[in-house]
DNA sequence: AGCCAGGCAAGTG
DNA sequence: CACTTGCATGGC
């Protein structure tokens, strides 16, 4: 099957491509480093390639699709695939998210301004749905790369394996291929408690069940209060699958960082519960407050 | 050796 | 509703 090369502007100079930062920092579990590029974490000077599969339905060939990205420049973007991979990768990637107009949307203060002038360029990632919903449910109490290893392994026991230019690749498994899986399977792959929690998530999915499709229909409280009747998903979780994973731009996970940040920097949003906090923070940083809280981790996490 | 890592579910007061 | 506890695993 023949590989086709594409070439993506990303925009104008001053929006430089962050691929790095957006594919390995714990936003997105779908990416990684491609074989013979080094290895995910490493520190090989070669320009690092990134891979991902497109599952199957949602490819335009019908098939299970793996399409590399490597960053070609501070403006553009290569990728290859086995077909024309412009759209998907624009999608992917959020590349026509109008960044300067997102930071103009929010009230600026000076630790907002500072995340947003150091890791200008970052971008949240538009990943599939039920990738996104496990891989957020292996996280908790997890550290970034392991949850990787998490997301590698479940591909490779359960996923159907496919090819690009000779290279083999692994899609992360259909919730029918997942739910396959016992508890008892998925503890052997050290999944440790979330083991129970995965397995009945993907039987349930597999089973008929609606609720991730459902909730890309709803209002973004009520997608968020439906996701948590999968098993291992709370509030939190809930929040990053609709940001990552559904599109949910306002959706704020707020996680034990920005709970801190939240505390030491917007004290005045901290209410009761995670509810009523949510709603101030997205009430303050608006309908995009989900890149508010995606520059605020990055910024608060490095100088840290 | 103990503490921590992008939490959650189940059980109390 | 607010608060506590147990939960697997691995890196430091």
């Amino acid at each position: 099957m023949t590989v086709r090369t594409g070439y993506l502007s990303v925009g104008e100079p001053e929006t430089a491509l962050r691929l790095r930062d957006v594919l390995e920092s714990g936003m997105t579990f779908c990416w990684r480093r491609d074989h013979g590029f080094g290895e995910m974490f490493d520190d090989s000077s070669a320009v690092p390639r990134y891979y991902t599969i497109l599952p199957a339905s949602e490819s335009p060939t019908g098939e299970a699709e793996p399409i590399r990205v490597w960053r070609d420049s501070d403006t553009h973007l290569g990728w290859e695939a086995r077909f024309d991979a412009t759209p998907v990768v624009t999608d992917r990637l959020r590349l026509r998210d109008d960044l300067t107009a997102i930071r103009d949307s929010m009230p600026s203060d000076v630790v907002l301004d500072d995340a947003f002038d150091e890791w200008w360029g970052l971008r949240v990632p538009n990943d599939p749905a039920f990738p996104t919903l496990i891989s957020f449910i292996c996280s908790s109490q997890m550290r970034v790369e392991r949850i990787h290893a998490m997301h590698v392994t479940l591909a490779q026991r359960y996923g159907a394996e496919t090819t690009l230019d000779g290279e083999a690749y692994h899609a992360f498994p259909t919730p029918e291929q997942l739910a396959t899986a016992t508890e008892d399977d998925l503890r052997e792959l050290k999944l440790g408690y979330r083991a129970r929690y995965v397995a009945e998530t993907a039987q349930m999915v597999a089973d008929g069940d609606d609720g991730l499709r459902e909730a890309a229909a709803m209002s973004y409280e009520d997608a968020r209060d439906a996701l948590t009747q999968y098993v291992g998903v709370g509030d939190k979780v809930s929040d990053c699958v609709l940001l990552y994973g559904l599109g949910f731009t306002e959706a704020v996970p707020i996680d034990t960082w920005i709970q801190s940040a939240l505390d030491d920097h917007y004290p005045s949003l901290v209410k009761g519960g995670y509810a009523t906090t949510s709603r101030a923070v997205r009430n303050h940083f608006g309908p995009n407050a989900g890149y508010a809280q995606a520059y605020l981790f990055h910024h608060l996490r490095s100088t840290a």
